[in-house]
DNA sequence: CGTTGTTTTGATCCTCATCAAAACTTGTGG
DNA sequence: CCACAAGTTTTGATGAGGATCAAAACAACG
């Protein structure tokens, strides 16, 4: 999914702190198909755009994007690859909040403030293209519909985040992994990917933190679902083969 | 805590879609002490604030201010009383995913969307000032400071809900439930208010709702808070009376 | 002052966590 | 290329935290 590393840089897979390899422009997808930058403008403004995404960056499995404490001078576009945002306490206890697949904007949570409140991490090996905050607030102070856009993602993030509130207040195991299968489906398909079948980029226990969960217990539903005929489960690879029963989970009959 | 509603009224205290009482314009609190609106402006950019917010409404107990899926016009900012924002499923099952007392800024999670993602409930009678979405968007264009404001509100309540995620996710109920008094503290010591002595404006269920838990089992945790010494609880009133106690139970040891 | 909603407390149950171990996958170095 | 090591996933047995069911004490309200 991604291109080989240049020889001579090794490559470690654990988290570290090591610099990343920044190209020096983004594709020019990322102007003209909305794949990189979720964004609608009119087309006497789209200029602002390559003024806005100034690098790609090359991630590898484990590294992590920007790291929570740290200063936010950038928000990150996903190009390739996905990442997980995550939250962690003191005690060292940690939880993702959210994952990111190409087409999404990370970061958007640390918008105008002054630090990140989240890590951003590699699922696999991965390539993001930097957009500048500063550069991107100068644009929207002079673009209407540019800064429309931008609070119309944010909004949309909010709710999401809501969402997840409620699955993690409110519903039971099975539902949230129906909720969480279903919810990857349709980002996919907006992907204009198959919504039926995918490879989850994530490890049970990512999924398991995602959706307040242990990770033996989202394996076991994993299996339950296969023995329904819901679901097609082989490792990471899953199919969708029964989407109304899938659907069916989120209002159970208990409530 | 709210001068009475003049006579000739009827007061409805179940959630009705009767019409609330709006008066012609906001305190002269609002501008002077940003105690409605949680926005510092320099002086000769005050006056806006003025045009931003156009009115006071009343809300009695359980009246929404507004509703999911309705259109977004306003924001809110509460001037005296405590509301809370709710999430619904098709299935009838609701959350609370947050609770708003005075000088606190209500549907922002709407911001620049077209419609409300949650309710908004008047948890006791009330006043919040209505805030004109487009009014506000127009002078934030020509207020590079205004905007950085209202993206650094945006951004802590994106960072809140992150923060919310996690204790649904990762956290115990005792411990859930020290973060939330904690929290509330908190909020009132940043009004100028007792952070030790307070009132709770919310129900039980309203409490376990928030948190993910039943009712019973806020009242139970309550109870043995109180016996360990950690809290003053006599229905609603809370004393924390051994805080270091209370923030000793957000690391607990088993972790 | 009766009605209704809220809170407390108790007894029991169930979902999911925990502990444990084996099957399997992936990456590494010889 | 194979063998070993580390990480991931599955499955089983057991346990605990919190839900559920039930009812009484208490406060608020008309």
């Amino acid at each position: 999914m991604l291109v080989s590393v240049q020889p001579g840089e090794p490559m470690k897979v654990m988290p570290a702190p090591s610099r990343r390899n920044a190209a020096a422009h983004p594709c020019e997808q990322c102007f003209q198909s909305r794949f990189c930058l979720p964004i609608a403008l009119p087309q006497d403004e789209l200029a602002c755009m390559r003024d806005i995404m100034q690098a790609t960056v090359r991630m590898h499995k484990g590294e992590a994007l920007f790291e929570a404490g740290q200063p936010v001078s950038k928000l990150y576009s996903v190009h390739a690859g996905s990442f997980k945002s995550v939250v962690g306490s003191p005690d060292g206890r940690q939880q993702i909040v959210g994952f990111h697949v190409a087409g999404e904007l990370m970061g958007l949570e640390s918008f105008a403030m002054r630090t990140f409140a989240t890590d951003g991490v590699a699922l696999e090996d991965s390539e993001a293209c930097e957009i500048d905050v500063g550069t991107l607030e100068r644009h929207a102070a002079a673009s209407p519909a540019l800064l429309h856009q931008i609070h119309g993602l944010i909004g949309n993030r909010l709710a999401c985040a809501q969402q997840n509130q409620f699955a993690l207040g409110s519903m039971h195991a099975e539902e949230r992994l129906a909720r969480f299968l279903l919810d990857l489906s349709q980002r996919y398909r907006a992907r204009g990917l198959s919504p039926d079948a995918f490879v989850l980029s994530m490890t049970r226990q990512d999924i398991a933190s995602y959706l307040g969960l242990k990770l033996e217990t989202v394996s076991r539903l994993m299996t339950r679902l296969h023995r329904d005929g819901i679901l097609q489960v082989e490792q990471r690879r899953v199919r969708i083969t029964n989407r109304d029963g899938l659907t069916a989970l989120l209002a159970p009959p208990g409530h």
